[in-house]
DNA sequence: TGATTAATTAACACTATGTTGTTTACAATG
DNA sequence: CATTGTAAACAACATAGTGTTAATTAATCA
């Protein structure tokens, strides 16, 4: 982060990104025009144009931003030498991805919402698929030990990872982060059969 | 459906649709405008405003027909009396999905892709999440048998599940629906860790 | 306080939208 | 085959949003 000297600066982009926010939640992303967003923020339209190019430019950036403290969070190694998942440090990762998305909380329940950013939720899967991809080059030397298409597998949790991050986000109730690492660690130890309780065939 | 009697209309809206899915392809669903869809269709602009309200209108209409198709194809009881998953039933239904995919290969491809609708992907999901719900209802007497919330672990599956397709709709030699039916039995069985050979602490 | 730089304002050309009224062409019927 | 209903074409319109510019005002920094 460089330094905005200037307080106007500052201002001005906070009560942009705030009307921002509050128009993708109202009414969705594309619906929002420029003038709306300059009348919500109390500033010029034109003002607008000097900060972002366009409503694209100043959407990316506000993710790029929020994505990039998340994936700070995540740190592996989950797998040890010896092919075994180190379970607690598993938990610990996801618990602290969720306390970074509690830490936003708002503008994750907005992007990921009914309203909300699609292209965000493909992002997310990317940057975790990335960053667990990294991580399994490293340790798993037989390829062959996967039963499916490794690139699948990553497809699977990843998809499966942000799909539960979006039902908490919707939850009234909130469980805890470690609660959260807990029911994951679950369902990507035993499978979701397992999870719900029934047999298997 | 009801009969489209007359020539014109049929004509006109392949043309239509042609063009929407070729520029979905090429630039996205934003980018297009009315008037390139018309362009490229070969018809006057008005011409596009008699069949459909707006490039949103367009979009649902084209979603839904499909979608319908899924999902009617999709047919449980996958889970016995018993609490006992029935795996051929379980794979029979996956299998008539990537067929039913297959035939509308191109739509399916257009839709989730790079290029893609999101909310086309939220659409998928909701309607495999009824359709699982549904018949977990019917089947489950103890709620407590759950280990986690039963409205999250459908979310999870039908995350998953969606994931699966669109990373088989990007893969340039696809498997068959067939072996597509055996991986994603592998993954929801056994969990992704055990199916990538990993053994548990 | 004075220098700097952000924000305002109003105007501009441009592109797309959705609608309307009239005319033309065609397809399905008896 | 002629008739009739209706789809499609066409042209014109008002409306709304975009992105840019140049001159002016006002807030902030040092």
């Amino acid at each position: 982060m460089a330094k905005k000297t200037d307080l106007r600066v500052k201002r001005t982009r906070k009560l942009i990104n705030d009307a921002f926010l509050k128009f993708i939640e109202e009414k969705g992303f594309e619906a929002m025009t420029i003038q709306e967003i300059a009348d919500e923020a109390l500033i010029n339209r034109a003002t607008f144009y000097l900060h972002y190019d366009d409503k694209y430019d100043l959407l990316e950036k506000m993710s790029a931003d929020v994505i990039q403290e998340l994936t700070s969070v995540i740190n592996p190694p989950f797998v040890q030498a010896d092919q075994e998942v180190n379970i607690e440090r598993l938990k610990g990762s996801v618990t602290n991805v969720y306390q970074c998305i509690q830490k936003h909380q708002m503008f994750y329940q907005v992007m990921l919402g009914e309203n909300g950013i699609n292209g965000f939720r493909n992002n997310l899967e990317e940057v975790i698929r990335e960053k667990f991809d990294r991580h399994i080059k490293e340790v798993v030397k037989d390829p062959n030990q996967f039963q499916i298409p490794e690139d699948l597998l990553l497809h699977f949790i990843s998809a499966a990872f942000v799909a539960v991050i979006q039902w908490w986000l919707n939850q009234e109730e909130k469980p805890t982060p470690e609660e959260m690492a807990n029911q994951l660690t679950k369902l990507i130890t035993q499978g979701p059969i397992q999870t719900a309780g029934v047999k298997i065939e």
